[in-house]
RNA sequence: GGUCUGGUAGUUCAGUUGGUUAGAAUACCUGCCUGUCACGCAGGGGGUCGCGGGUUCGAGUCCCGUCCAGACCGCCA
């Protein structure tokens, strides 16, 4: 028997006992007439002791020779420390060992196994055992399961069945990009891994399964992100004879059953705003509402003076930044540069203070008068004490680097607190979105998603027009699902491909089999995917997501650990009939 | 595809205007230490300054190229 115990359970209750345990040496102090060694598990550590008196000479020399991430087992009795450690749970006790065995010797590590390590990313992802045995990679990924758990749990007694789907699937043009796999069998042809399980899921609910979920890896190959892997887990749900309202209500309560189970937070605000108000007050689709700072429009008291930067603007919003008043010269111009990066790309920014004296003091004052100012103040909902950053031009535009900027300063006042937790939905998405490159519109969720039935004219209009039964679920400023409620029937389909371009013949090829399926009886049905580790990654409260996957890939999609992607052998590559250009 | 930041001891980093033998901390090794728990003390070993080229009497430092890593933009239905 390896172990009677765990390195983390023993307590001042035990004391006298006879225990087994194996772990890793954390460290040791060697006193000369005494050594202490920290052993490490999963569970914790427990303090082993060696010495002149109680402890052989030969148990003695060994347990100096220890070194760092040795595997040993020991057998001793539990007796009190002389000094005892407050900071951890087994810091009353101490193990007195009577035998001792190596199991498996370890060279020096690379970096230390330490809370904080002085491993950088590069080392720590090549020896990912190694950073998996440090305490907060371990929580991440104890974590990641005991959300996945409330997930299943939850969605199991509301009736939700989980249903494995195919990974070897057909690339379809729509959309990212699709790893592909070549088919031996099948000369000349490939599969495709799934961007998501879409339309099996849908022809889940033809199938009449009524409510679906899977845990499920997707694949997508595009460019790398802090939040972005190529390989990620989503959430998968779709249920059948619901409208909209069904699966807020059932996602809302999904929603706040994790953050109560989790974090043990109670969410009482679950806002839902349209995506056009979304636009509007925060410029972008996926805000961070810890935080006020919503967007003022000035275009209506901004435009009558001679300042030309305004008057030729689409567009003039500006924000109130709580406490900005008290900026310096050089903090302002700070955040003007950063404007100016080209990532950002805003040409300038102006500012208005709003005293403690009740004036205001701006960098246009040679074309405002206290009076616009004021309402510049009043249109930002700004405080007395605060600063109005306003930023111009091109609606869209302004809109982003706006949004930039309110994040970015948010991140500087520390007003983007981790371990608050404010979810909201974003409703009615377009459906469509015109692409400038290709010069068509695309789906801006997917195309199977419903647009809104009463504007079924509309597309055949004005089809940018059009708003589509799509909703973003939104935390802390992050996109951590999204769903509709889908077509089901088989013209709406047609069209909306039309819509996207296809021919009828490459809407035939590559989505025959679902039109087919609509045809036989397709209930009412829409759903939702969530995205595991993003939502893992924010309840632990970062926005990394690699550090909540036990194996990620590196910004170039690259597993420096084992190192792939690699080249294939000759004979590999004859096999799928594949040659190499050049 | 692009922008930015970085690459110096096992590791994390410092290194001034281009100028003597490239430093610190930590890790590692040796010795000492009667209660440690970030143990302490003394000593020691450890460097192709990412790689290639250039400028210069002289390059870790300046220039060009290249590779690698990270963040972001494009991209991600």
């Amino acid at each position: 028997m390896y172990r009677t115990h765990n390195c983390g359970e023993l307590r001042i209750s035990d004391l006298g006992k006879q225990v087994t345990l194996s772990g890793w040496v954390q460290k040791s102090r060697d006193k000369g007439f005494l050594v202490w060694v920290d052993l490490r598990d999963r569970h914790g550590i427990s303090q082993l002791i060696f010495d002149e008196e109680r402890t052989s000479k030969e148990i003695l020399k060994n347990a100096k020779s220890l070194g760092r991430e040795f595997v040993i087992q020991i057998t001793g009795e539990v007796i009190e420390r002389s000094s005892k450690n407050s900071n951890i749970k087994t810091g009353e006790i101490e193990i007195l060992v009577s035998n001792l065995t190596v199991l498996n010797e370890s060279k020096v590590p690379p970096f230390t196994i330490e809370e904080n390590t002085d491993g950088g990313d590069e080392l720590r992802m090549q020896y990912r055992y190694l950073d998996i045995r440090r305490d907060s990679l371990k929580s991440n990924l104890v974590l990641r399961h005991k959300v996945s758990q409330e997930v299943r749990n939850y969605l199991s007694s509301r009736d939700f069945i989980e249903v494995e789907t195919p990974y070897l699937i057909k690339s379809t043009p729509e959309g990212a990009r699709d790893f592909v796999v070549p088919s031996r069998m099948n000369e000349g042809e490939f599969y495709a891994l799934p961007q998501s399980p879409q339309t099996f899921k849908q022809l889940l609910m033809i199938g009449g399964l009524d409510k679906y979920f899977q845990i499920v890896k997707c694949f997508r190959d595009e460019d790398l992100r802090a939040d972005r892997q190529p390989e990620f887990t989503q959430i998968d749900c779709e249920m059948s004879f619901v409208n909209q309202e069904d699966i807020l209500n059932t996602f809302e309560g999904l929603t706040k059953h994790l953050i109560k189970s989790i974090k043990n937070i109670d969410i009482l605000n679950f806002p839902r705003i349209s995506y056009d108000e979304a636009m509007e007050k925060y410029g972008c689709d996926k805000p961070d509402i810890r935080f006020g700072m919503e967007f003022g429009n000035l275009n209506n008291v901004a435009k009558h003076t001679d300042f030309s930067v305004f008057n030729k603007s689409e567009e003039i919003i500006g924000i109130a930044v709580p406490g900005g008043s008290s900026f310096t010269r050089k903090e302002i111009d700070k955040y003007i540069e950063w404007v100016k990066r080209p990532q950002i790309g805003a040409s300038g920014m102006i500012y208005a203070k709003y005293n403690e004296d009740n004036t205001f003091k701006s960098s246009v004052d040679k074309f405002f008068k206290q009076v616009d100012l004021a309402k510049w103040g009043e249109i930002t909902g700004a405080k007395k004490g605060d600063i109005i950053f306003v930023l111009s031009g091109e609606k869209n535009k302004v809109r982003a680097q706006l949004s930039a900027l309110r994040l970015y300063v948010a991140e500087n006042l520390g007003l983007r607190n981790p371990n608050e937790f404010a979810p909201l939905w974003v409703t009615d998405f377009p459906l469509l979105e015109w692409d400038e490159d290709s010069n068509k519109y695309h789906a801006m969720h997917h195309p199977f998603t419903s647009p809104k039935l009463d504007q079924l004219e509309l597309l055949k209009t004005n089809p940018g027009e059009v708003k589509a039964n799509a909703y973003d679920l939104v935390l802390n400023g992050n996109e951590i699902g999204g769903g509709s409620i889908r077509i089901h029937d088989k013209k709406i389909q047609a069209l909306m491909l039309k819509h996207l371009g296809f021919s009828d013949k490459d809407a035939t090829e590559q989505f025959g089999f679902l039109m087919n399926a609509f045809e036989y009886g397709a209930p009412p049905h829409g759903g939702i995917a969530f995205g595991l580790d993003r939502l893992v990654a924010i309840l632990g409260g970062q926005e990394s997501i690699r550090d909540f996957i036990a194996f990620p890939k590196n910004n170039s999609g690259r597993d420096v650990m084992i190192n792939s992607p690699s080249k294939l052998d000759t004979e590999q590559l004859d096999e799928l009939n594949l040659k190499i250009g050049s």
